[in-house]
DNA sequence: TAGCTCTAGTTGTCACATCAACTATCATGC
DNA sequence: GCATGATAGTTGATGTGACAACTAGAGCTA
């Protein structure tokens, strides 16, 4: 019954390991950066940029959540950590008790608005200024493409 | 003193944001379907690779975390863990005290020969096959750049 | 109003990564 | 011999992620 795997060829397995081992790299170095510039891990950042871009710099837990498409456990224990930290705050929910608003604080603020400039120029240093326009579209529609495959 | 930041193009950022995302999601159902399938998580994979392929299945630790690219302390708590599962043993150094080889165990061979080729059937189907042989040199290509690069 | 289910959200547990601190062995030079 | 430094390896603290269990309010319906 145990059907002959379809090993990967030399070609397919060599360009998935240096995919692989870029990717490690790649995030590796830019969270790196990130929290030796800023003090921001990857995961504030991104919390940061999505409270910084709602309207009063608040927004739900569970909308949250999704529009960073964490798990809402997730972003408990990273809101939780990040409100010990003062770069946001809970607020409890207009009536009822059923909702928690995150709100980002002057802090908070302030940290993203330091980081982001840097951020994007290490972004650019070890990514995007490498390919060619060509490239980054070929990037861009294999990632659209293998995204769409895994939300089927 | 504030330099106006080079901000990334809207297809710049396009790209980076989806080529992110991708790799969340990539790598994050990878590793879920390799634990589903046979127990065993990305770590426990890399490690379980490299150990089955050496000469009775025995490596030095540093040169074991050398040859997946981590660091010592990575590896040493890593196959604390792994030891505690049965996966791997410890066993004390030829002469004198100051090596420790890491050694597959019969349980580690069976699981890593069980997970393989379901693993590798699962990075050809969210990955691989769906790349053509031109953007999957473009990606292998653009890998090795990127890494270069890093590690100037 | 009691009973049910849904959704929102928190919490605990464990696996994992990183960093700094620590121990122990080896190699050298005096 | 013994100081000194380099290398090998472990350990603990802390931050982080995934998952399951739990709490609690909202809406429905009998």
């Amino acid at each position: 019954m145990t059907e002959t795997p379809r090993w990967l060829s030399p070609a397919q397995q060599n360009a998935w390991r240096c995919f692989v081992r870029m990717q490690e790299k790649l995030n590796g170095r830019v969270s790196r950066d990130l929290q030796a510039e800023s003090c921001l891990s990857a995961a504030d950042y991104r919390v940061l940029v999505h409270l910084a871009d709602a309207p009063d710099g608040r927004m739900r837990s569970s909308d949250l959540a999704r529009s960073v498409e964490w798990e809402q456990s997730r972003m408990s224990h990273q809101v939780a950590r990040m409100v010990k930290r003062g770069l946001v705050c809970r607020e409890g929910c207009f009536k009822g008790g059923r909702g928690t608003f995150v709100v980002i604080t002057p802090d908070g603020r302030r940290a993203i608005a330091e980081a982001a400039p840097r951020h994007v120029e290490t972004v650019r240093r070890l990514f995007i200024d490498l390919l060619t326009p060509d490239e980054l579209r070929t990037l861009a529609r294999v990632s659209r493409r293998v995204v769409e495959q895994l939300e089927k």
